[in-house]
RNA sequence: GCCCGAGUGGCGGAAUAGGUAGACGCACAGGACUUAAAAUCCUGCGGGUGUUAAAACCCGUGCCGGUUCAAGUCCGGCCUCGGGCACCA
């Protein structure tokens, strides 16, 4: 049986037919299947792709045959970082690169057989789909969601580059190995940190697995506090934010941010001005590596000259620089309490700072921390009336008290930061905004869009990291579409991510020229609901994604607020050698290669049998082959079929009980133990002389969405309809439930033999059973039954003493 | 450090809601077919005691303890590995 001529054969046979083409109309119920759109590097297919692509082409195949009408599109996230290398490298337009890449990862998906409706199919550097991700930049700019800030950047002094942050991993640069450095430079954001708590309310409007919720939260990183007024002596003010105001009396010291605002202020009457200055020249210096190695060191020194006073007690304590207090979280400045803070613990040794105990508990070798005192009785000392309160009582008392004395409010901090949506690249989305010396920043019109990235043969960054498009004039100068002088085009494009935060609406209506998404269109889909990705992208790429639906939708754009209902993540495929695949490690195994040698459904069925889907696992070919072995014998046992139109009697319950078992496995992303059932079903039909029609039609069908090609041409050859055109089998419950089981028979909980029970058995008749067991007899020598525990259908356990 | 996830045979992994641990597959061993090999088919396959062979029994899901007639599963306390965030106050 040659398997890769039935591949294409079935491949072409669904091309003709447009068997996967999804109806904007269709009176059938929607059901929007998404795994995420790959970036078609020049590696090719890999076979990790292959894993989810089958997974959720088996989900749609499935959800057809039960009568939906399925969107499950495809297509290329193709801006990015490799395709500019290849481009300096070989001054070929990285769109001629991407477009022969995309050639090949399409003709490897097709010869996989996925069921993409490809009439939908795009990519985020076509200008007709880019056009629109540059109009949405343009409504974030218009509703006040975007500006323009000066901030710090990774930057390499050697290659006179800005470097995203995967690329400056470990603070050096990922070219040339130089330690990266800090350096301020003007970039477009996006408001994203107003989101925060809209973007955690969301997620109860969604269905995303734990796991994915878990990574969205962590990134938003909401803490609730305090933040409290602190009065300079001599007049002034700063605020500080805690989440422990129950240590407040404890406060020593004050810790304000070198890259703050509140230093600023306070340095007219700094009398150590040279100092300070210098230490934030050196926070400023530093790079990303020396930052996290200086970890355990608390560097910073006293602002002199200043005191702050602690507002519940009067006490004048100093204030100080450290660079472990961010400039841009909370307030800027920390109070410090070092005997209920390691890191304030920390900072006081290093710089012989004294310590006030206010809470019960061990001081001497470390902090008494937050951690520790919640999970202790502990109470408060030192601390006036709040003396002898528990934690938590205290924490609310202190609270209530200074609210009511209007010094501090309850408020909430997120980690999350505004987006940084520029980058100095020449292969992304240009940012539609012109500078015009009258003007200022100027949106362009809309009508002028897309921007369309120029024809040229340099792509290198400038001298002085500004983005390539800096250097061609034609694309440069422009005039401004408010006052019609002359102006300079914004040359920064868009970060990776813009095309994909959006990508899923185009699909519900891919050939739109006169907006991204037609609303009807969007409101039949509804959303998106089932979406699978890598663990990689359950924090950003999907946070970014929800920030940019929830903004459509404020401004009234699409009908959802969350656009995507359940996301799930799934584990690698890693090497044999159970490491992560990769060239230097020699452990890639190429799926063209696995195609060609056992055809594409061994390759699907295989990895699809390899483990949990959410899980990590390593590559294995015995085990493919052991595959190839399990479709030979569907291939053979052809010939034992008869022409009957009914199940074999004796098999009607486990061929019920396979219909509702592969079913649910499907819609539980349980793929492996699917595979397994069917290998259950076919061992079962081979110890049979005959089987019938249906029973080999049944075991097709539910193949089918793993296996599709070869499963079509066995259906074809019993004469029947093709399977894509089928209607899943239906299972009748009455039908998979068996009326008689061997059951154990436990002894004071150990097994000691088995039984036949039957559905109508009582404790009773249970009871009356076992008396004629003879391993119950021997044991019940000298003894006496106590109680005879029975659970239907599963098991006895006869308690004897 | 914090937050997730995971520890089950030689290996990948099963085990809805606590109910016969090791499904299914791989590898391995023995056998059949074959001049031979491949392919295919049959049998065995957690460890141990034991037996001519069986039977039978004991131990066993990272470790220690608990709840229960019954624990891979629930509870408490640890250990190890993988991932994410990381000076976030």
């Amino acid at each position: 049986m040659n398997y890769q001529n039935i591949d294409k054969k079935w491949q072409a046979y669904w091309d003709a037919h447009e068997t996967f083409k999804a109806s904007n109309t269709s009176s059938k119920t929607p059901y929007y299947v998404l795994v995420e759109f790959p970036y078609p590097s020049g590696a090719g297919l890999h076979v990790g792709h292959v894993r989810s692509y089958t997974a959720q082409d088996a989900l749609a195949r499935y959800k057809r045959m039960k009568g939906y009408n399925v969107l499950f599109p495809m297509g290329w996230d193709a801006f990015g970082a490799p395709a500019e290398q290849y481009a300096i490298k070989n001054h070929i337009h990285p769109k001629e690169a991407v477009k022969e890449n995309i050639h090949n990862f399409k003709r490897q998906m097709k010869s996989l057989g996925f069921s993409f409706d490809w009439s939908r199919e795009f990519s985020t550097t076509d200008p007709e789909y880019y056009k629109w991700t540059q109009w949405q930049f343009l409504q974030f700019y218009k509703h006040d969601m975007a500006y323009k800030a000066k901030v710090p950047v990774n930057w390499c002094p050697k290659c006179k580059s800005v470097l995203s942050n995967e690329d400056a991993a470990g603070g050096v640069c990922e070219r040339c190995g130089t330690p990266v450095v800090q350096k301020e430079k003007s970039q477009w954001m996006l408001k994203m940190a107003s989101y925060s708590e809209d973007l955690l309310k969301g997620l109860d409007d969604t269905n995303f697995t734990e796991r994915v919720k878990v990574g969205q939260k962590n990134w938003i990183g909401k803490s609730t506090g305090v933040e409290m007024d602190v009065q300079i002596k001599d007049g002034g003010s700063f605020s500080i934010f805690t989440t422990c105001i129950e240590t407040v009396y404890g406060i020593t010291f004050f810790v304000i941010a070198p890259d703050g605002k509140i230093i600023k202020e306070l340095m007219p009457r700094v009398e150590n001005q040279e100092e300070v200055l210098a230490y934030i020249e050196q926070t400023k210096q530093k790079s990303a590596l020396e930052r996290t190695e200086l970890n355990k060191d608390k560097t910073g020194c006293e602002v002199k000259g200043v005191k702050a006073i602690n507002p519940v007690n009067g006490k004048e304590v100093p204030i100080f620089l450290g660079d472990f207090v961010l400039g841009d979280y909370g307030t800027g400045a920390v109070m410090a309490v070092p005997s209920h803070d390691q890191r304030d613990y920390e900072y006081a040794k290093a710089h012989n700072l004294p310590m006030i105990d206010v809470i019960t508990g061990d001081t001497s070798e470390k902090a008494f921390t937050k951690e520790e005192y919640l999970n202790s009785k502990a109470t408060l000392i030192n601390s006036e009336e709040f003396n002898g309160m528990g934690v938590m009582d205290a924490k609310k008392a202190i609270t209530a008290k200074l609210v009511s004395l209007g010094i501090a409010r309850e408020v909430n901090n997120y980690r999350m930061r505004d987006w940084i949506f520029s980058r100095q690249r020449f292969w992304g989305e240009p940012i539609p905004m012109v500078y015009c010396d009258t003007c200022g920043w100027v949106p362009e019109k809309e009508e002028n869009l897309p921007i369309v990235l120029p024809d040229v043969t340099e792509y290198e960054p400038t001298e002085d990291g500004e983005s390539p498009l800096a250097k061609i004039e034609e694309f440069v100068n422009c005039k401004c579409p408010k006052c019609g002088k002359d102006a300079k085009r914004e040359t920064d494009t868009m970060p990776n991510w813009a095309g994909s935060s959006w990508y899923f609406l185009r699909f519900m209506d891919a050939r739109n020229d006169k907006c991204f998404a037609d609303m009807k269109a969007m409101k039949y889909w509804k959303r998106v609901d089932f979406y699978d990705g890598g663990n990689e992208h359950i924090a950003r790429h999907l946070l970014y994604a929800r920030f940019w639906v929830q903004f459509l939708y404020n401004i009234g754009l699409v009908p959802h607020k969350e656009m995507i209902w359940t996301r799930v993540s799934h584990g690698m495929v890693l090497g044999p050698d159970n490491q992560k695949m990769s060239k230097s490690k020699g452990n890639v195994i190429n799926p063209d290669d696995i195609v060609n040698e056992y055809g594409a459904d061994t390759l699907r069925v295989y990895e699809m049998f390899m483990g949990d889907y959410t899980q990590d696992a390593p590559w294995n070919t015995d085990s493919l082959k052991g595959c190839k072995r399990f479709i030979d014998r569907i291939v053979r046992l052809q010939d034992k079929v008869t022409n009957e139109e009914t199940y074999t009697p004796s098999l009607e319950i486990l061929i019920h009980k396979s219909i509702k078992k592969v079913s649910n496995d499907i819609e539980n992303m349980a793929y492996n133990t699917a595979i397994s059932t069917l290998m259950i079903l076919l061992n079962t039909y081979e110890k049979e002389t005959s089987i019938t029609k249906k029973d080999y039609q049944v075991l097709l069908t539910l193949l089918n969405p793993f296996a599709p090609h070869i499963t079509e041409e066995l259906n074809e050859k019993l004469g029947c309809n093709p399977i894509c055109d089928s209607v899943w089998p239906s299972y009748d419950e009455a039908k998979t439930i068996e009326t008689e089981k061997v059951v154990g028979v436990q002894i004071n909980g150990k097994l000691r033999c088995e039984m036949k029970v039957c559905e109508e058995d009582t404790l009773d008749t249970v009871k009356e059973k076992i008396k004629s067991l003879e391993t119950v007899q021997k044991y019940l020598e000298g003894k006496e039954i106590v109680k005879v525990i029975y659970v239907p259908l599963r098991i006895v356990n006869i308690i004897i003493k």
